[in-house]
DNA sequence: CAGTGGTCTAGACCACGCG
DNA sequence: GCGTGGTCTAGACCACTGT
């Protein structure tokens, strides 16, 4: 591979592995970064870019980039890894909102009803430590909200706290389909999880229904791509494909 | 958001939705709709990296910007979307080759055996028309292979028909466990999957077990995440109770 | 305040595709 | 060969952090 910043990336790498900046340390400025590797700043801010995408760097914009510690991924586990004891998420706080919303066209097709029905809205962000790792956004169709699962809920950084709220409302979820792609964040996505516009993120899309197939909840997850995962677990089959189109 | 690339993008994108240029249409040069906006070269290449993570633009080098038909996307359903009847591929091509290789660290982590092990090494490349649409790399340990699962193979996306060599083998596959983050892809990967080096993937880490416990194939699968996306489907824990009485 | 990263400029040159 | 996107330069200026 060609890339000039891709080579910059391999060999700043190699220097972090090495240990020659501690965890948690700062690195060189970029400007003496550049200097040293005799290339711009845009093309050292790309290698960096790279390194910020597999968790090696995190960047604090009028701070520095500082090396991180390898391996300290969340976990998004699908409900069933319970069943196999996998631990979810721990040692995170979680801050959460809920308000009154109207469904716009992205929402309505989520949760199957019409654009402008009222929803309810739950915001949830988990931080590790100082900072955000995870921003759930749970809707449940008014239809269902008033029988009573509305109000303030718990704290989980998934938002299934709604999952209880709904079942103290005699609301029985029944199935769950989960959709993840890789993106990149939105503005608000951005600012909320203090990242950058241009690092990939895994974007969740779940639905759960009731015995007769109704929407009960709808969720966006949003999850820094550098250190998190989806994690699924199950007996098994093959596996299936489908192509849209 | 203040970005000017993001106001940019937004412009074009809803330009795309006017109907401003039909599907597969080629945009104007970068260079035009970077006169356009009065911006420079990068900021408008910004803008368009925007949108072709998004999946509304196809970059192709040399060629130009097309508008690609939304929607149109990829999807990697786990294991259990089978029960709830979603579809079997269609409309895809699949090469692949195999070869013998040993095992490096992260291999020999994901398989559980130790570095330099012998294992059978399948890759699949899956196509939609003339463009690759994913990437697998299946890997069984020798220990497995030599009882008979090595040879060429049918021709799913995923790499599944190795699962029917394993089974061919007296092999059972008894739990399956997936693991997915978004990153950025690796250059060899970037090649094969005829993208940038600056668009978001789907990377996905696959492990299968037997009834024992011992890893029988790993998979490594990158997807673009532009045009895929995971699908994970799932009876809830609540109905699972009531199943199993 | 000084130092740092974030964004943008106005070009240059290279690599690819297509006729 | 020509038009296209891909990469890179050598700065400028702004926004943020910490003292």
């Amino acid at each position: 591979m060609g890339n000039r910043y891709h080579h910059i990336a391999d060999d700043l790498r190699r220097l972090i592995a090495a240990g020659t900046w501690p965890t948690g340390e700062k690195l060189p400025a970029e400007q003496k970064l550049a200097a040293r590797y005799r290339v711009s700043t845009p093309t050292l801010r790309n290698a960096l870019e790279v390194l910020q995408s597999e968790g090696l760097v995190e960047k604090r914009h009028g701070a520095g980039n500082f090396v991180r510690r390898p391996g300290q991924r969340l976990t998004y586990a699908s409900e069933r890894a319970a069943d196999a004891g996998v631990g979810v998420a721990s040692g995170l706080s979680v801050s959460h909102d809920w308000s009154a919303a109207k469904a716009d066209a992205r929402l309505a097709r989520l949760l199957a009803v019409r654009v402008d029905s009222p929803v309810t809205e739950y915001i949830f962000v988990g931080y590790q430590g100082a900072s955000p790792r995870s921003l759930a956004r749970v809707y449940v169709p008014y239809a269902v909200a008033r029988l009573g699962a509305v109000g303030p809920v718990g704290t989980s950084p998934w938002g299934d706290d709604v999952r209880d709220l709904l079942a103290a409302a005699g609301v029985r979820v029944a199935a769950t389909t989960e959709r993840a792609t890789a993106r990149f964040p939105t503005g608000d996505e951005a600012q909320l999880l203090h990242i950058t516009r241009r690092s990939p993120v895994l974007a969740l899309e779940r639905v759960a229904t009731d015995v007769d197939g109704r929407v009960v909840e709808g969720a966006l997850l949003v999850l820094p791509g550098d250190r998190s995962e989806i994690l699924y677990t199950g007996r098994s089959a093959a596996d299936k494909l489908e192509a849209t189109g």
